[in-house]
DNA sequence: TTAAAAAATGACTTTGAGTCAGTTAAATAT
DNA sequence: ATATTTAACTGACTCAAAGTCATTTTTTAA
């Protein structure tokens, strides 16, 4: 019997529809301003069902992030597997990075915020959505890690690298980088003229700079 | 007549002293998990008169921040003023940044809370402290800039480099990395074996290769 | 057709941010 | 010195929203 089965699968699509209506909620007027009850009216349920799925807005919103990620994650594994040097991958990957800032803007918004979690609320809830978007992290740095490989594996690449530090490094500097963008481009554009584009730009001629095997 | 004065000064110990206290519960409980009847008692004062100095909770963490920014711009400002070639003291400050976020680690998170404000946040209140932490805030991009600046005339750093892109692009890698460190460092060190210092040494190296002038 | 299990409900509890009418203390005027 | 005005402070109260749970509805198994 497929009854077992059919729940299962309805149970997924229970919580896909969730987060289907906590997106449009949230992403509308952001996640501090929006409530569960909302949530629940949107998703065409009661507060009380929403939470027998979540168990909690922090978990809700994990959900999104964790969609963000998987995406972010098939987009990686798509140039991963592209033609090119390591070099070559591994810019591409940056600019596909870049894109997907600007094409999903919410779930960007949403990723950082993940990228900062767990420093000011004691006791975050180690299961549920949050420990799932770890794995996927985990996850995305290994694929960055392998393209890494490649790239030193054929020259594109300086030797003396360490594909995983690396990998990390480059994240954390792009994220970080992009997050001032996100939160201060108005205010740079303004005092110092400067775009964000251009910034990203620069920062990813740094990041090719030092990346770089300068054969002799 | 002092009065007024005096009653300015009062009014400034009052703040600070009110700042001590939410320090004090904020750093040992976190910002969620503390609620301003505990910052009042334990700055013995009543909730509404701590209204009456903040304009809200997020206001008076925002006083927290931006003591942290005072604290690091002085710091940053002292090396600056130091001997050595722009690229000497760039690597300084470097150190200097990672120093203190080891140093006053709460004062450290509660910055990097900062850098990810106003995302989630309709209508992030743009008066009070708030509005002070971006004052300082471009304060501490401008010692980058001139630093750098610095070093393109005395030739320790590239002179293709634009200093306000470079300096806002270095607080970005830099901080991006620091705040995977703290998110993520014991996840990293279990899975990949690697250490937050090692990290960090590693950001800065490519960070010196990416900007130093090699000269022919 | 009935009993048992699963899913869903929404009124209720609880918590905590922010307010405000009233009180106390300090400065100024008489 | 005393009265009056102004400033500083108080804490009981309001209100919004997260999270709960006894009850109801629906589905599955007997």
């Amino acid at each position: 019997m497929g009854i077992i089965e059919r729940k299962e699968r309805e149970k997924e699509e229970r919580h896909n529809s969730i987060i289907d209506a906590a997106e449009k909620v949230f992403f509308s007027k952001g996640v501090i301003n929006s409530t569960m009850d909302e949530v629940a009216e949107a998703a065409e349920l009661s507060k009380g069902t929403i939470y027998l799925y979540f168990r909690s807005k922090d978990d809700l919103f994990h959900g999104i992030i964790h969609r963000a990620m998987l995406k972010l994650e098939g987009v990686f594994k798509k140039v991963s597997l592209e033609e090119g040097s390591g070099a070559e991958r591994l810019t591409r990957i940056g600019e596909a990075y870049f894109k997907f800032s600007d094409e999903y803007p919410d779930y960007f918004d949403a990723m950082l915020h993940q990228e900062e979690k767990c420093l000011f609320e004691n006791g975050v809830d180690k299961k549920g959505y949050f420990f799932k978007c770890n794995e996927v992290g985990n996850s995305v740095f290994s694929i960055l890690a392998n393209i890494i490989g490649d790239g030193i594996k054929d020259g594109s690449l300086r030797p003396d690298i360490d594909p995983m530090k690396h990998a990390i490094t480059l994240w954390g500097h792009t994220t970080g980088i992009m997050q001032i963008i996100k939160s201060k481009s108005h205010v740079l554009e303004r005092i110092a003229g400067i775009t964000g584009e251009e910034l990203i730009n620069y920062s990813f001629d740094l990041i090719r700079r030092c990346s770089r095997n300068v054969e002799k």
